[in-house]
DNA sequence: GCCAACGTTGGC
DNA sequence: GCCAACGTTGGC
């Protein structure tokens, strides 16, 4: 069992289109540490923390899991799509996509500004890798985070 | 909107 | 294979 944190900016795709859609695909991962992650590491079942990047302030917002492992992101075949890749030989997709099935809203969001008052997450991947659109978490960050969700929130 | 961090591209 | 230019992420 693996724990994971992937981020979203809402406006894009947000925890509560995840609610609605209840399992979405993980399409859009141009970045090959990222992509190295979910194909070799990610595995159904996996726990997975959704984080809202680019939100005031940015936060853990939900839990979701990993509900189908790496197959190819068809967008990188679309010419229309954003992240079309012209490079990618469809008889060996560069790029991977993963699903991801909705668990729960967290009962509050937990802030960046607060994740980083605490001494237990200082070695999150979160606080010390910028720019790393799926990363690892381990099992202690993950219940901590979630523990703290159904604390009052901090001043 | 700015810009720092940092990943990717491509000329040489 | 180096590295400068460029593009993107994402916090602020």
């Amino acid at each position: 069992m693996h724990y994971w944190l992937m981020k979203s900016e809402p406006g894009d795709y947000s925890v509560d289109d995840l609610e609605s859609d209840g399992v979405t695909h993980w399409d859009g991962v141009r970045n090959y540490q990222a992509r190295n992650l979910m194909r070799d590491e990610m595995h159904v079942g996996d726990h997975v923390l959704f984080y809202h990047s680019n939100a005031k302030p940015p936060s853990v917002v939900g839990i979701a899991e990993v509900a189908r492992e790496a197959y190819p992101d068809h967008t990188q075949f679309d010419p229309k799509d954003p992240h079309f890749d012209p490079k990618s030989d469809p008889d060996e997709p560069r790029w991977i996509m993963v699903d991801i099935r909705f668990v729960e809203k967290l009962p509050r969001p937990v802030g960046l500004p607060e994740l980083k008052t605490y001494p237990e997450l200082s070695g999150m991947v979160l606080l010390n890798r910028p720019r790393l659109s799926v990363q690892p978490v381990t099992e202690a960050e993950f219940e901590f985070i979630v523990a703290r969700a159904s604390d009052p929130a901090p001043e």
